[in-house]
DNA sequence: TTAGTGTGACTGAGCGCTCGTTCATAATTG
DNA sequence: CAATTATGAACGAGCGCTCAGTCACACTAA
């Protein structure tokens, strides 16, 4: 959490009081958001934004240096959502021989809601200054991180077999980028499978490994 | 390959002489896969592409009508280019209990390979107009398919269990999907592992599901 | 052979326009 | 009043793309 905070805190901006900086912010992100995922961060300009926001685009250059400020704000937000949401799921299922089935149901369950979002950090991370691609691949990491800790857990409490440490790191991996994609090639899979097959059957696969 | 030959034809081009335009066509790709690896599709400008080609832009503009059309020369010359490979691949290895992980491992190396090439393709399809996305998405299927076909041929062989059709698909995707997340996680798995022991890993976890 | 003519690849200055960004000014707040 | 927040016309760099023109060469006619 401090970490996002402070992270907003880094964008300059003209305007003194930090919580209306925060309420701005927080409408702008919502307004861009949309229009990034229909049209792409670039063929999205700053008076769209501004427009959607309900703002002038003077307005919008006092909460935010550059248009590249908007889309790291998106990213932000975006990861904090899934972060929430995987974190509060990891939470419910701490212990048990289905604990990990059950997060795995729920992480892809977020994963299918939260579609065009994932799919928009996967296709305009790389439109950010080096400066903020790192961080936002740092919140890439912290997420997986998160598997690896509760793998961790369930393996110590016994209710998953030993693996060795690099092993449970890339389950860790799998987990996540087979969650990312149903997102990426759900154009494909939904015509085969609905989500809950697929959950099915991904769970079955990762399990495998584990020998279970 | 008359998929490839005529999707080609589909681009009009001023010039009359077929054997010139594949050529160009060709010297064009050429240049502009590093300005778009390096850059990005829309920070690269046609003048870039004309000069590192060696045309001027006017010649740019008789053998394509678009800077989109560019990005389609690249993103069928990239998939001509992995399935190639792939193929090769896949008949090296047409039988046997080992051939499922002989041909794992090709394919990864074949990823490992052309890393930004496949980062390329995730990044800009999104950039393309509807109808070359349509096409490029077809590309991806087809790949995969031929790990279908590949699976099933073992199957049949006796080289794997028996699996249900939706299952063998979804295996496909997966070995197809796993193969990327090593290009597009690349930046944190290269700190754990080596292109070999991720093979090794992976090939572990695929084999789990089939029972090996 | 050679002057004349046609063809088609190639050139690059420049057009028309969009975009991100700024700033003089106005409105609002306390 | 002063300080802060909001406006939107204006700027100008830079973009994709065009098109009038050049040039090398092949073919024809005398």
């Amino acid at each position: 959490m401090p970490t996002a905070t402070a992270s907003k805190r880094d964008i300059e901006t003209q305007v003194k009081n930090p919580e209306l900086v925060a309420r701005r912010r927080r409408q702008i992100v919502d307004a861009a958001v949309p229009l990034f995922i229909e049209k792409g961060f670039h063929k999205t300009t700053t008076r769209q934004i501004a427009a959607a926001t309900g703002f002038s685009i003077g307005l919008l250059y006092e909460y935010v240096r550059s248009k590249e400020d908007v889309l790291y704000l998106v990213c932000e937000a975006i990861h904090q959502e899934v972060e929430r949401c995987v974190n509060d799921a990891l939470q419910r299922h701490e212990r048990g021989r289905d604990a990990l089935a059950a997060m795995i149901h729920e992480y892809f369950t977020v994963c299918h809601r939260m579609n065009d979002h994932i799919l928009l950090i996967y296709q305009e991370t790389q439109s950010l200054p080096p400066h903020w691609r790192k961080r936002v691949l740092e919140n890439e990491v912290r997420l997986t991180g998160l598997f690896v800790n509760a793998l961790a857990r369930l393996i110590a409490h016994g209710d998953l077999p030993k693996l060795t440490e690099e092993s449970i790191e890339l389950v860790a991996h799998n987990i996540t980028v087979l969650g990312h994609m149903w997102t990426f090639r759900r154009w494909f899979l939904a015509r085969h499978y609905s989500i809950e097959d697929y959950i099915t059957l991904q769970t079955g696969f990762i399990l495998g490994l584990l020998g279970g």
